[in-house]
RNA sequence: GGCGGUGUAGCUCAGUCGGUUAGAGCAUACGGCUCAUAUCCGUAGUGUCGGGGGUUCAAAUCCCUCCACCGCCA
């Protein structure tokens, strides 16, 4: 009974497109989600926290041929990238839902025949603009050119009329239940701008919705029909339940389902609350609690999009000032609902002066004194004076606002309330000058009393950003001499004095260190200048190992007839001779190489170059398009392992 | 074109069931401290609250109108 009784708590991401490289918009709906998911396991709810990938569809099918791979190992790359992102940005998901996976695929198979039987579903003929080319209908809202066609917005080619067998979903139906419902919870969607574009679409008419292709491919299909294939929305869209056990883990779903929190791009807004209530209405399954929609990052104040190649990779952030300084910016720039404007600028200027110099500085300085004054252990103090009494008491207001912030979504404030505190406790310090007293040995029962108050505060004060920033707050609570996790204390059980007596206090280093723009400009610009096409993701290091490299000693060298920038090599690796075509002609020559050891890769996949086989490539560095190469100045047997 | 929203300090914004000299952070200037990551603390400002008109003893706040920008829809 206890048990069941638990709050619980289910909040989704929407799935990602894996025909796309994960950028800093993925990156903050998940941020959110996973800060919302870390609060609510703090105030006590069992969490269940999902996002994952949406793999089918044209698109897809599309860009994996033209990389000549299958749909799903496109997919399988991409997910790999998402998640190394999400690992990347501490991200704690407690499932992963792809859309290629059984589970889903069946569930979505159940829902659409239960549908179908009911006659919600039913089949019809769709009429569209399709664009030939581009092999995709035009959405309704592209006007309409002279001589009935429209022009396709992706390749300005015509589309003309062309009409399909397809299913329909009855959404026109709904119109009057949803318009009731949304009237019923005002509150189900976030913010409440957002709900009034909701109610006046359904009011102007719902027009019954497409829901399958026989033109895709890649797709799950109609289970009794399988020339269709059951398209975008209702495939996506159904992660929400398939994810946490619809037609495979009832036990699961029951548990979770409804979901309290759907946290969404205010772009997809429409799909989240008309059609998706919809398709549940007629599944007759409860309705999520909440769709939050979010405002869009601007990158200097211009929308991100692909074609104006200025789209924010979250990498290039991470590497200069890991995870948590990204997820601090993102959570405490703006509340979710506004667009916000990321400029590098605006980003070092907020991370130095909250994280470096409140925040970081903050913990510097008292877990210094502790250090230096008690050898990092405070064993007796005095009793409170007054204004010691008033940094205690202002933990038990900041709790409490905090605490509410949190749980209205309202995240940035929440960050706003614990700086006040932070500011707060500087301030404390400047008065009661600990650093004065230290001079004094009569006073140290007094100092005791002012560093212990300090960092009773702080302790507090990680655990509040602890659902933003969790490495950080975690370690401070290290250097403070806890030693259960944070996340171990419920929120409600936090107090001042949690902050005992005689705990080993360690010396810090520096938690966010400040970084001048000069230097992360410089090292952006280099970034780019050396990966133009695009930066690479991270890579495991079981994935590294999958790369035979080895020395390699080169036996001969010859230039292959008719180009000037290929040599042939022969080469040893120890166990073999290898034969290997490598575009290095042109800086070096025959005679030079010949003796030279260098790293080659060994279990690359053979091609054909000019004719020749080459059974290998060797690593060179790469200047101005001119190939350098690291030759070995040690004596190193060829065959040796490299890496 | 329809519906909705926004316009307040150099910048980002808070404040509107009408009511004392309109606020915060950042930026700027000056002062203090030296435990701390050249960090921290204090002081000082500056605003025709988008324009105009109206209601009222009293308007950033309510009403009308105009302008600019944004969102959803067509």
């Amino acid at each position: 009974m206890e048990e069941n009784s638990k709050k619980r708590f289910y909040i989704t991401t929407p799935i990602y497109y894996v025909n796309d490289v994960p950028h800093i918009g993925h990156a903050y709906t998940t941020i959110i989600a996973d800060s919302i998911s870390r609060f609510k396991k703090l105030a006590g709810y069992e969490v269940f926290f999902l996002t994952g990938t949406d793999e089918h569809g044209q698109k897809v099918e599309k860009s994996a041929a033209e990389r000549g791979l299958k749909p799903i190992e496109l997919a399988d790359i991409v997910v790999g990238r998402f998640k190394s992102l999400w690992k990347a940005l501490n991200i704690n998901n407690d499932y992963f839902i792809r859309t290629t996976q059984p589970i889903h695929e069946k569930g979505v198979q159940i829902i659409f025949q239960k549908l179908k039987d009911k006659g919600d579903i039913y089949k019809g003929v769709y009429k569209g603009y399709y664009c030939v080319s581009c092999e995709n209908y035009l959405s309704e809202d592209i006007p309409l050119e002279e001589g009935g066609v429209k022009i396709c917005p992706d390749c300005k080619e015509k589309a003309g009329v062309v009409s399909e067998e397809c299913y329909f979903f009855k959404l026109s139906s709904y119109q009057k239940i949803l318009l009731d419902f949304y009237e019923k919870n005002p509150a189900f969607v976030r913010p409440p701008s957002r709900m009034n574009e909701v109610v006046s679409f359904v009011r102007h008419g719902l027009k019954d919705l497409s829901i399958t292709r026989t033109t895709v491919e890649w797709g799950i299909p109609v289970a009794d029909d399988p020339g269709h294939s059951i398209y975008v929305w209702f495939d996506a869209l159904n992660n929400y339940v398939t994810g946490i056990g619809y037609g495979w883990n009832q036990e699961l779903f029951k548990k979770f389902w409804p979901a309290d929190v759907h946290l969404i791009g205010k772009d997809i807004l429409r799909f989240h609350a008309v059609f998706w209530p919809a398709f549940l209405m007629a599944a007759e399954i409860p309705l999520p609690r909440t769709v939050v929609g979010h405002g869009w990052w601007l990158k200097d104040e211009t929308k991100m999009s692909k074609s104006r190649g200025n789209v924010l990779d979250p990498h290039s952030i991470l590497n200069t000032f890991g995870a948590d300084s990204l997820r601090y910016f993102l959570l405490r720039e703006i509340p979710i609902g506004l667009d916000g404007n990321f400029s590098h600028e605006g980003f070092i200027h907020r991370v130095n002066s909250d994280l470096a110099n409140d925040l970081g500085n903050l913990v510097q300085r008292i877990l210094t004194m502790i250090g230096n004054y008690f050898g990092g252990r405070i064993e007796e103090i005095d009793k409170e004076n007054e204004r010691d009494k008033r940094l205690r008491l202002e933990f038990n207001s900041v709790k409490e606002i905090v605490f509410r912030h949190y749980e209205n979504y309202a995240i940035n404030k929440a960050l706003e309330e614990i700086w006040i505190y932070i500011n707060s406790v500087n301030k404390y310090l400047a008065e009661n000058e600990p650093w004065k007293l230290a001079k004094d040995k009569s006073q140290k029962m007094r100092l005791g009393r002012i560093l212990y108050q300090a960092a009773a505060a702080l302790r507090a004060i990680a655990y509040f950003v602890f659902p933003v920033m969790p490495e950080s707050a975690e370690k401070i609570w290290n250097y403070l001499g806890e030693e259960n996790p944070i996340n171990r204390e419920f929120f409600s059980d936090v107090q001042f004095e949690n902050f005992v007596l005689g705990q080993h206090i360690k010396v810090p280093e520096p938690i966010f260190p400040r970084v001048k723009l000069k230097d992360f400009i410089k090292e952006k610009t280099q970034n780019v200048h050396h990966g133009k096409e695009e930066k690479m993701e991270t890579i495991t290091f079981d994935e590294f190992k999958r790369l035979d490299l080895r020395v390699a000693e080169i036996l001969k060298a010859e230039r292959v007839e008719g180009t000037d920038k290929l040599l042939k090599l022969e080469v040893d690796i120890g166990t073999e001779r290898r034969q290997m075509v490598a575009g290095i002609a042109q800086e070096y020559s025959p005679e030079e190489l010949v003796g030279k050891k260098l790293t080659v890769i060994t279990n690359l996949k053979p091609a054909v170059i000019r004719g020749i086989e080459s059974q290998g490539m060797i690593l060179a560095g790469e200047l101005e398009g001119k190939a350098v190469i690291p030759f070995f100045t040690e004596d190193i047997p060829a065959g040796s392992k490299v890496r």
